[in-house]
DNA sequence: TTGCAATTAATGTAATTACATTTAATTTTG
DNA sequence: CAAAATTAAATGTAATTACATTAATTGCAA
């Protein structure tokens, strides 16, 4: 069952073409599985993102465009995010000292609590990849480096 | 630069999650590209995205439901994206008369001739691929589809 | 120092999405 | 055949997203 079974596609243009649909449909389809997977603990996967971002900065607080910053979706309006997450009492957020403008944001121990059971499921989930050799994982994260990379120095 | 730089997330767990990561955010970078690509032409990649299916029937008929097996994400409202095509005059859409509950949709010439429009920025755009080897991009592929199998057959 | 440009977040909004429900038609089952 | 179950599409809706704008603060240059 490769892309074009999965997407009724007899024929594509170019190996290209190919790979940007396949890029982008393997990439919405990996989003649909942690959406799911994170059901349960009533966030959505921007959230959850904006929490391992928060946990990433092992107590020292980030403001809102560092957030973005550090986002898998720089599209994402990390500001509503935060609030969603305030609401949840996950997080705290106040005014930086340093510079006005900006906004501190921290993670709560709920916060870590929370992504701590997340990360029993996650570990579990991604268990079942377990059967994909090292060597071919390494090669995937180097060829989407380099696609992406086409487009930085171009 | 790759995917640490791009998330400035100097550490993951694992091989495995840092490429869930990579595949999440090159696919969201990869539709963003996409968007930017359309914008002239007034069309969501969304909207690209059943348009192009619709081109493949070559002058069949295909129901909603048939757009939406081949989408590549699954969750669009296939209904309401073919309403907006329908706004634009770039498709047909007609009761099915072997199902009546079914709606046939078809591509209009002006969808295809917007089509032809588009394919020359986007076979331009794909260009700057061309200094990744046909290897690599099939290895692209083959991992790509390896992944999302494993969850298939589990 | 003052005024202007740049930066940071927040907010307004229209459009889109996710998800459930509804409507209509078809298929299955008793 | 009639009733129930299933299927296809459309629709209602609340939430989210994209995009532009605003408000507040800071940095810089004259």
């Amino acid at each position: 069952m490769g892309i074009s079974e999965d997407l009724k596609q007899t024929k594509f243009n170019s190996l290209t073409s190919k790979a940007v649909v396949n890029i982008i449909f393997t990439g919405n389809w990996m989003m649909q599985q942690t959406h799911e997977l994170l059901k349960p603990y009533g966030l959505t996967p921007q959230q959850y993102n904006v929490l391992r971002i928060l946990r990433g900065q092992q107590n020292n607080p980030i403001t809102v465009l560092g957030i973005t910053e550090r986002m898998m979706d720089k599209m994402s309006n990390a500001s509503r995010l935060v609030d969603k997450l305030l609401e949840k009492k996950l997080v705290l957020r106040r005014e930086c000292p340093q510079d006005r403008r900006a906004v501190d944001v921290m993670i709560l121990p709920a916060g870590l609590v929370l992504l701590e059971e997340i990360d029993q499921v996650q570990l579990a989930w991604e268990k079942k990849f377990a059967g994909i050799s090292t060597d071919k994982m390494d090669q995937l994260n180097e060829i989407l480096d380099e696609i992406r990379n086409v487009f930085t120095n171009n």
